[in-house]
DNA sequence: ATGACTGCAAAGGGTTTGCATTGAA
DNA sequence: TTCAATGCAAACCCTTTGCAGTCAT
């Protein structure tokens, strides 16, 4: 691991990731802590969430569509993305196989990991789509 | 379906992507028809890629990192991120059991479908680094 | 004193959109 | 005749980067 220092911004950010349940982005990051620590960039946000995701205190979640977010919830788990709001939820699918392809080799290709990612419609959205219409 | 009308332009995009097998992405499509089909606009390509997939005459896939590419070969199969050229090439990852979660409803969630998508390093860029160093 | 880190603003990549016009049905 | 589709440019979202200055070590 590269040498870091530890700056009171990046505390800052962790703090406010751990406080936050709904898998923030950036962005929602940024603003949440915005109004206390106006003086926090949009780019510090950025470049250390990046870093507080290598070192394993939250997790970035990547998937098609949509902003990345983190979140505190390290664990090995599920998302969604759902498709009208586009915010991404923590879902319960029990029993999906764990692919064991880490570092394995596939006609030269060198698989370093995988990402499933679900896409679908949150209950909040289903519901407004019942009533809206 | 929606009504749609059979333009030159769209026949011309879906032939394109007929004749390219490295998964291109909307501008790499663009790119390629441009020198013929100088009139052809950015927008339309990308209007007519996304319909096309629609029909389900080629396939869109969308991985995170990178941008969203289109493939001919709309049998089911998986990808690879190159995590060094960021191209996206097809894998031969066989028993990758098939997630029956479509059409789900998982603790009020509507699941509609998922990505799998790996990610790694293709032979070519393998190759670069060992050459490199 | 060193260089990791910051804030800022600008640029970047990928994609979508508003609008007037065109052309397939 | 209609309205789906086009071309254009501008806007959009998300993210990264260059740079000069700052601050943890």
């Amino acid at each position: 691991m590269t040498i870091t220092r530890n700056t009171v911004q990046r505390e800052i950010i962790l703090q406010t990731v751990l406080g936050m349940d709904n898998h923030p982005s950036a962005d929602e990051v940024y603003a949440k802590l915005r109004p206390e620590n106006p003086s926090i960039s949009r780019a510090t946000v950025y470049r250390n969430l990046e870093l507080l995701a290598r070192q394993g205190k939250i997790l970035h979640i990547r998937t098609p569509r949509g902003a990345d977010c983190f979140d505190f919830n390290i664990n090995d788990h599920h998302h969604l993305r759902c498709e009208v709001c586009r915010r991404v939820f923590d879902i319960d699918v029990s029993d999906i196989p764990k692919i064991d392809y880490d570092k394995i080799d596939s006609e030269g290709y060198l698989i370093n990991g995988y990402n499933i990612s679900f896409y679908g419609i949150c209950p909040k959205c289903q519901e407004n789509e019942r009533s809206n219409i």
